[in-house]
RNA sequence: GCGCCCUUAGCUCAGUUGGUAGAGCAAUUCAUUUACACUGAAAAGGCCGGGGGUUCGAGUCCCUCAGGGCGCACCA
């Protein structure tokens, strides 16, 4: 018999045992595939989703770190060179917002702060939010390579950055243009069309004469930027006007404007004719370019209406329509108003106001040939997806791609090297001389983090590139794969000519107990750090891999992570019971009929087991080997174990107590991924080597599967 | 408008290629100095959203309807 130590005498106490044993794995080296022992030769790796340094890890980390941990730690024992590379991401537009309310909340703003000062102010914050994150990733088990750390604003990662900019230009893949883009007018910044919200809006149709026309328009503000009127080629009603000019009195005196024909005009709605404004829609600046219109542009970047809008300038867009379409309807130029009329329109995806369309030069992308190849490699099947509907979803995003506007006016991320005189752009980060201007923006973040697979690696030369690329695995939010994994598919290829990984695994949202999801102003959310501190981390890293398929939102609530802590004490119970009952011996007794069928069965369970690892079923693993461990293993076999230990039967007797303790070591290895923390404190006990359960083998007894 | 997902026990969710429905939590009854009350045993609980089809056989495949969630694109 082993002597007992005191610690299994109590209940598990998580606290006890998390910082000391990460400190073990740590101090071990492990963590980084150059230290693993020589059985580790094929790599496996995960490049972690690095986290915006912008505020604390919240539920969403807590499930990438669960789940990629627990396949880095697998496939560690199970012999790989596993490597899962850290990082955090300087997150550009959210942390600057981030950062804007806190100014806010110190009475400051950003507008007209020295922008120097504010780009210290905020690299001191998120590089404070960086080391307080990579002590919560330690807090959760996150068994990763800190020695391989990156940051998207490490001066390598901004060369890789800049060298696909670069490569982009000779390519004639990016272009400066003035394009209507999204403006938000509390940001100061375009945005990508990825970052804009579509919504339903009810507004007034103001049915507005225009000389001889009646034209609809929600938006009577703009009509001081008209620039033509448009009717559709095919339109017999208006065919004598095309090509004429048209003249009326407006409300700051006569107009004239031209009238044009575009397919883009539907006869059907209202009437048939469209009012083109090219600096404040879209879809009229397509048509402007298309007839070499002018733009005037009207609103300014406030949203407010300016000096070309006589005694209107100075009026917010909401307020001026009210007062416009009232002075329309006075003079009689409205003829009559559909109240409930149903549009979208685009939001800020953060402040949720309304976008307001601008012109702006901005750096494009072209991206379908990026997409191209990236739909190329996808449907050959080169890149897994689980779960599998994620394929089509992100085939139907690629399949109508938009150019990109990766230019940001903001100061907060790396800013965009390019140079301008007159008309002339040099592409560099160091000025060609004397009269040059800086470009002022900074990249879309996501630009930088869409080249995170091989910017990490050292791509080209980095002897790690050569070793880990294509990574094997890329475990993200399903919310960001168009944001992000879709990019890096992309730019991987464009960059490297490989795709970046061959799989990808995207988790659903975690939500409330009641589906809700958790947000700061329902009061409903719950801090993963709280949580592994009250119930410990396994018991946390179970709740959220239990009942979590990929793809689908889970809940996550106190009640199913107080089952897991009973866990995690059931294992420390049985520890107790397998030291006092059993002891450590070198050699193999013969087994008795009924303890071989036990360790068949068990075997057969861990080959379920594995094979449910092996297809990311770890949901199911999991379950599985819970509910072995609890309502076979300690229900019934250790039970009825009481009886065989305490007979006379010496055979039996030593029979049964080998395989307790082989079963019981099976199981904790097995576990292991799952429960790391745990079940690492009762191998230390559980064997006399002094090893790591960390690189131990993972438990296949014959047959590889 | 186009597309994706979901609907299974009171709650939260599983159910891999089609083979007589599962778990956790909750609720019920019983046990009690036991490795473990952060426990054990037993029982209870479901026309698997509705309808139709394929099949010897459907929670699972196909069609359709309803409800919920989400994505993409939109015409002033």
């Amino acid at each position: 018999m082993t002597s007992v130590p005191d610690k299994f005498l109590k209940p598990y106490n998580p606290k006890e045992t998390e910082g000391k044993i990460y400190k073990k794995w740590e101090n071990s080296g492990y963590f980084n595939p150059d230290n693993l022992p020589k059985r580790h030769k094929k790599p496996f790796t995960i490049i972690m989703p690095p986290p915006n340094a912008n505020g604390s890890l919240h539920v969403g980390h807590a499930v990438f770190v669960t789940i990629e941990d627990l396949l880095i730690r697998y496939k560690r024992m199970r012999g790989y060179k596993a490597l899962w590379l850290p990082g955090a991401d300087h997150a550009g537009f959210e942390t600057q917002v981030v950062y804007e309310k806190k100014l806010e909340k110190e009475g400051r703003t950003r507008f007209g702060m020295d922008t120097q000062k504010l780009y210290q102010e905020i690299l001191e914050f998120t590089l404070s939010n960086k080391s307080f994150m990579e002590n919560q990733l330690r807090q959760l088990g996150a068994s990763c390579d800190w020695s391989r750390e990156k940051f998207t604003l490490d001066k390598d990662i901004i060369e890789t950055v800049y060298e696909t900019f670069k490569q982009m230009d000779k390519d004639s893949l990016i272009y400066r243009s003035p394009k209507s883009i999204n403006w938000c007018t509390k940001h100061q910044t375009s945005l990508s069309e990825l970052e804009t919200i579509s919504e339903e809006k009810v507004d007034p149709l103001y049915y507005m004469k225009y000389g001889p026309f009646v034209l609809a328009t929600v938006r009577p503000e703009t009509k001081f930027g008209d620039t033509a009127v448009a009717v559709n080629p095919k339109d017999k009603r208006y065919k004598n006007w095309i090509g004429k000019e048209i003249e009326f009195e407006g409300l700051l005196g006569p107009i004239k404007l031209k009238v044009i024909a575009d397919d883009y005009v539907d006869p059907q709605f209202g009437t048939g004719v469209v009012k083109i404004t090219p600096a404040h829609d879209p879809n009229d600046f397509e048509v402007a370019k298309r007839h070499n219109l002018r733009a005037i542009e009207v609103i300014d970047q406030y949203g407010k209406l300016n000096e070309k809008c006589g005694k209107y300038a100075g009026l917010k867009v909401e307020e001026a329509r009210k007062i416009i379409a009232k002075d329309l309807m006075e003079k009689g130029f409205i003829e009559k108003v559909e109240e409930n009329y149903k549009h979208t329109v685009k939001k800020c995806y953060k402040c949720e106001r309304v976008l307001e369309p601008r012109i702006l030069p901005q750096w494009f992308i072209k991206m379908k040939p990026l997409a191209e190849k990236a739909i190329k490699s996808i449907k050959k099947g080169e890149i897994k997806f689980y779960p599998k509907h994620y394929k089509k979803i992100m085939l139907h995003w690629l399949n109508n791609i938009e150019d990109w506007n990766v230019s940001r006016q903001i100061i907060w991320g790396i800013p965009i090297p390019a140079w301008y005189k007159d008309k002339e752009i040099f592409i560099g980060e160091k000025s060609p001389g004397a009269d040059w201007k800086k470009d002022n923006d900074t990249f879309d973040t996501w630009f930088s983090s869409g080249q995170w697979p091989f910017a990490t690696l050292g791509y080209p030369k980095g002897s790690d590139f050569k070793k880990f690329y294509p990574t094997q695995v890329m475990e993200t939010a399903g919310e960001i794969i168009f944001f992000w994994v879709a990019r890096m598919i992309m730019l991987g290829i464009y960059r490297t000519g490989k795709i970046p990984f061959n799989t990808v695994y995207l988790h659903g949202i975690v939500t409330a107990k009641d589906g809700k999801k958790m947000s700061k102003s329902k009061g409903n959310v719950i801090s993963p750090l709280e949580l592994s501190a009250k119930y410990g981390t396994d018991a946390l890293r179970m709740a959220l891999t239990i009942g979590n398929t990929p793809g689908t939102t889970t809940a996550l609530y106190e009640e199913k992570i107080n089952a897991y802590k009973n866990f995690a004490n059931k294992l420390w119970n049985v520890t107790r019971f397998v030291l006092s009952n059993t002891s450590e011996s070198a050699k193999k007794p013969k087994l008795s009929k009924d303890d071989k069928k036990l360790l068949d069965n068990l075997e057969k369970t861990l080959k379920i087991v594995t094979r449910d690892m092996e297809n990311y079923r770890f949901y199911m693993a999991g379950e599985k080997l819970y509910h072995y461990l609890w309502h076979t293993f300690a229900d019934k076999i250790i039970e009825e174990s009481k009886e065989i230990l305490n007979g006379d039967n010496k055979n039996l007797k030593n029979s049964r107590s080998w395989l307790l303790r082989e079963m019981f070591s099976l199981q904790i290895r097995a576990l292991h991924p799952f429960m790391p923390f745990v079940t690492e404190e009762i191998w230390q006990s559980l064997q006399k080597k002094n090893t790591l359960l960390m690189i131990e083998n993972w438990p296949i007894l014959r047959n590889n599967v």
